[in-house]
Formats: C-alpha cells, sequence, structure tokens
DNA sequence: CAAGTTTGTGAGTAATTGCCCAAGAGCAAG
DNA sequence: CTTGCTCTTGGGCAATTACTCACAAACTTG
C-alpha cells in the first residue's frame, strides 16, 4: 500500500472527492464511505480541490441583459469582441467572473488547429484568468510576453503570467526578460537588441490575438505597488494627465500615448496593430472605469472583457 | 431591464443565480436578497441552472478521466464497483497501479469491523496486488483461496497469494491444497471430499468480496508458463473458442463457461454467486483485452480494477 | 366562460455541509 | 527514549441547502 506522506497522492485524493462531489453529484458522505474515509475528511479534500483550482466552474449561458450591454459597447466603440459578466454587487474582488470568462476566450484561441501567435500582458487579473485554463496540449501555438516582468529592485517575482500560461497549455513561448520601465530610451534600445527580446518584438506585431490587462494610474496602482514604477514618477505622471496604462504604456484621458519621455523608457512590445490584431483587454472594477474608458476612446483596445457594471459606465459615460 | 413573458428570462435569472453562486460563492440567501426573491427561489434557480447544465463543471487532473471511465463501464457493464488507474503509456508491466488500486480496495474492506469473509483467486496480478498490503490485524475476518496452487509437476512453489496474504493482515485462513487442473471429474469428487478443501468451498460460497484475477489463454498464457495446463490442451482449448479463464475456470468470448469436459477437472472453488457476493475482476493489457471483456459480457465479475487504456477499450468494443 | 392542467411560490422540515475544538499521530530535536 | 511541535483526524454543532407539500396564478381546452 503506497504510504501518502507527501502531497501529490493528497491532491489525487482532493481530485477524486472533487469530481464526485460536483461531477458526479454525490453527497460527502457517499464519497467518504467509497474512499474509506470520515466524512470531514471528504469535506476537506472536497474543499481542497477547490482551493487549489483543481475545481473549474464556468458558466455558459449568454445573459441577456449581459449580452445587450456587450452588443451597445461594442457598437459605441467599434470592437470586435465583446464579453460583459454578471457583476457582483457584494464583492470588491477585481478578477472574479472576467478571469474565467477570460480563460474561457482564451481556450477558444487555443483550441485552434491553425498555429496561432497569443500576446499577453501580465497583471493580477491576467494572472487569475491564466489560473483557470485548464490544462492542454497546444505545440502549434507560441505564446509571446508583452511586456517584461522584472521590477524596479531587480527582482522577477511577479505575476510570471507567460510561464504559467505556458506550462498550463504546453506551448512555446517567448518571455520578455527586462523589466517594464528601463532608465532611458538609450537603455532600451541596448536591451531590445538582445536576442531573446528581439524575437518577442518581432512575434508581438504578428500576434493574431492580445490578452492585456488595463491598469489605473494613483497612488494604488499596481504598478507602483509591485514596484515597477516609483511614486514620485507616479505623481507626475498624474499630473500631465496619465488616465491608464497598458503594458506599461502610459495613456492620457482620451487614450492617446503620452508623449513625455517615460513612454520611451517602456520596454514592452508595443501593442498589435488593431487593424491586424485583435487585442483583448480585460478590466473591471470603479478603480478602473476611466482607465477602460479611455483605452476604448483612443482605439488601444478593439476586444474587451468586463462586468455589467463597468459596461453601464462605459455606455452611459 | 428587458421584459420577456417567455422562459428565456428565467433561463437568464438562473444563469445569474448560478454564476453568483458557483462563481462568485455567495450563498442562496445573499442571492436572493440581491435579486429580491425568495430564498427558495434563489435555490430553485441555482438548482436549474446546473439541471439545464448552464453551469459547467469540471475538473482538472488526470484522474477525472479515470473517473468517467468507471462511471460509463459501471452502466455498460452493469457492475457494482470500478476503480479504474491511469496508463502508464511507457510501461509493460501488467500489474503496476492496478496492483496499488487493488490493495487498497482489499485493505478497505478488511477495516470493516464486521467479519467478512474474502475470497481470493491466484496468480500474478494478485499476488502484487497484496505484496501491496500494509500489516494489519484483523481476526475478525476468513480468508479463502478460490482456486488450487499445485501445479501438474506436483510443485506447490506458485504464487502462494493466500499465504502472503493472511501473513500481512493475520486473519484465518483457508487455502485450497491441490491442484488447478485436476485429472478427471471423479478425481475432483475425491479431492473435495477432503475436510480442509470442503471447508474451503462451503466458505467460497458465502463470500462477501472476491478478487480474481483474470487470465488470457494462447500459448503465453501464464496457466501454461506456469505449469498448470499443458501446451496441447491450450492449442485444444483455443480451438473450441475458450477466450480466458478466472481461477482455472474456462469461459468463450460471450463469457459462458466452456461446456466440454475442461471445466469438469477444475477443481477451484466456483464463482461467488454475482448475486450476493462481489466477484472484483483485476486485469489489464493488451493481452488480456478480450478474456476481460467476455468476462464482463458473461457477468462472470460485477466488479473490475483495471487502467485506463483498457478501459478505453471496454467501452469501445 | 368554466374546468382542468401546468407552473411557480412560500413555508416547513430533513439532509447536507462548513467550521471549531480536542485528541492523536508523526516527526525532529534533545 | 522523551519532549515539544505540527499536522491531521473525527465529533459536535450551527449554518446552509434540498426537498415536500399545499396553494395560487396563468394557461389550455372544451
Amino acid at each position: 500500500m503506497a504510504r501518502r506522506p507527501d502531497g501529490s497522492n493528497r491532491l489525487d485524493d482532493a481530485a477524486r472527492a472533487g469530481w464526485l462531489y460536483y461531477v458526479a453529484g454525490r453527497t460527502q458522505d457517499e464519497i467518504a464511505s467509497a474512499m474509506g474515509i470520515s466524512r470531514q475528511s471528504a469535506q476537506r479534500l472536497v474543499s481542497l480541490a477547490m482551493t487549489e483550482r483543481l475545481i473549474k466552474v464556468r458558466l455558459d449561458h449568454p445573459i441577456a441583459a449581459c449580452l445587450e450591454l456587450g452588443l451597445a459597447l461594442k457598437e459605441k466603440y467599434d470592437l470586435r469582441q465583446v464579453d460583459i459578466v454578471p457583476s457582483d454587487p457584494g464583492s470588491s474582488s477585481t478578477t472574479v467572473g472576467i478571469a474565467e470568462a477570460a480563460a474561457s476566450e482564451i481556450e477558444r484561441w487555443l483550441k485552434s488547429a491553425d498555429p496561432i501567435i497569443l500576446a499577453i500582458g501580465t497583471g493580477r487579473t491576467l494572472k487569475a484568468a491564466i489560473d483557470q485554463l485548464p490544462g492542454m496540449d497546444c505545440p502549434q501555438h507560441r505564446i509571446v510576453s508583452l511586456t517584461g516582468n522584472i521590477g524596479l529592485d531587480g527582482s522577477a517575482a511577479y505575476y510570471n503570467v507567460i510561464f504559467s500560461m505556458a506550462d498550463a497549455v504546453k506551448a512555446r513561448h517567448f518571455p520578455m526578460p527586462l523589466p517594464v520601465l528601463v532608465s532611458s530610451a538609450e537603455e532600451r534600445v541596448m536591451f531590445h537588441n538582445q536576442a531573446l527580446v528581439k524575437s518577442a518584438l518581432q512575434l508581438g506585431a504578428q500576434a493574431d490575438v492580445a490578452f492585456v490587462g488595463i491598469g489605473e494610474l494613483g497612488p494604488q496602482a499596481p504598478l507602483c505597488e509591485d514596484g515597477f514604477l516609483a511614486r514620485d514618477e507616479m505623481d507626475r505622471l498624474m499630473d500631465e494627465g496619465a488616465a491608464g496604462e497598458i503594458c506599461g504604456w502610459m495613456f492620457d484621458g482620451e487614450g492617446r500615448m503620452m508623449s513625455g519621455s517615460i513612454n520611451q523608457r517602456v520596454a514592452s512590445v508595443p501593442l498589435p496593430s488593431r487593424q491586424t490584431s485583435i487585442v483583448i483587454g480585460i478590466a473591471k472594477g470603479e478603480r478602473k472605469y476611466q482607465a477602460v474608458r479611455a483605452a476604448l476612446k483612443g482605439g488601444l483596445i478593439n476586444g474587451l472583457i468586463t462586468d455589467e457594471a463597468t459596461a453601464e459606465f462605459l455606455l452611459n459615460a
């Protein structure tokens, strides 16, 4: 009999229990006796399956209200692709719901038999989305990161979205091993001449689809909190009228790229052309309202995944 | 809000409620007050979302495929107990995986506080399974061998499954000190009149659960290799359409017991009734596909422990 | 238009689940 | 071998959810 001091067997059991509970619809009591454990242990396994994200729940029904909002938005901002999920008034999470929807959309693209180039940004929202991806096997596709993952202090610990994603879907991937912001335009040139970065730049320009987060600016902006941007720089940007950022590219309230020096120091891949690619922004929440609206106004994105409340704001604003 | 007198609005509500419940993780009470309906109605909507399959749950773990296969097999062949373990495509072992699973299942039965009678066959697979048993102390149970352990040449060296097992779990045990095949029906009667054999026969008939291997036939069959059956007899059996054996009992491709003289010379305990007992077959591997299928078709077993690949064959065949 | 049928509602109740706590097993250090 | 620590287990209990029933509204049918 295999002893189970290690965790791997435990996850197996959790998967089993979770499957029996959610898919087969058994009660925890039945699972307990089927697996020869106490009900409490079964409950723990089921809950473990949840917290370990072994179980993925997804809603597949176009709710009329969301659909209508989506259609209206699509028209108003001339979008190629819109996905609206219901709002949860009681929750302050900035990812719940849209992460699942984004995962579903990403999966749809990855299921394509024809090889595609999928570009991806970074950030909490995208990380949450990637976590919802099922395991896949997509050697035909290429995934390219649009932005670096190294902070001001040199740490690379940020949400390594592209690695988690490539790991889940087993596709070739092209990370950007550099900071989001470098110290000068010259340094950027230097970074961009590195072989790895060069191929990311090339691939990014040819991307069929890109999934990007939309970041708000301000003292609590993730860009600040995660140490990509110093506080005083942020203040200056705000003074100059910056309203949001995508992959580090700063834009104003009308969605025009900021003209100051800041964008010359952004080392990210330029956003793929909205003429030839689909660039899908993923964001929700009151704090991001202005940033999302600006991105839409400026045509920086031509696809959107958001929630009802945000969609309503965007329609009426 | 779009008014809709027809049912589509109801499904929308169901989707919304289901989303709030499963994705956002709110309680039905919260959903009820958020949507302005009674808790019961909320519950109905959530359950409707489930029954209408608006909510898709899936489990992203290798185990999931096994469980699904198991459920399908259980239905197709009307089984009481199915256990599918992941296949290891790189291994040609006929025991790895199922031995552990079988041990785990045996252990589960032995943990019962109520005394049970556990019958057990023989063969490499079962030997590997009981090697996986942890030490236990089960004086309340009785273990009976379903089949003899003496070869054509009189040697008793075969996989002495029952002794190893009784040793490991410290239960009373009832071996069958005779050959698998005797020379004639008359000799069988003689053997069966021995006291030891008699009690084994009686116990076997009352067994609560039986674990048996499923043997394939052919020149490389273990039955031949281990010297229980002469080569020319095997050839004759194959000509007559024999497809497999369980504890020496030969059956054809439909799982019907062979009518020739061979089964009159099998000295094993008859398989316990599938009405009152659980008879669990343990087998995997391409060479055994036909034998396992026949055993299932004929209802010779009502439980199965096998691997994914075999399970897939059994489902599609 | 009335009777019958279907569908949805709320109340009450049984079943199921989630959580806290004390006890026990496993393990490392002494 | 003992001590102290952590992690896991199972019991008990409160919260949550599922089911049954009786009734009302809406809808169908003659």
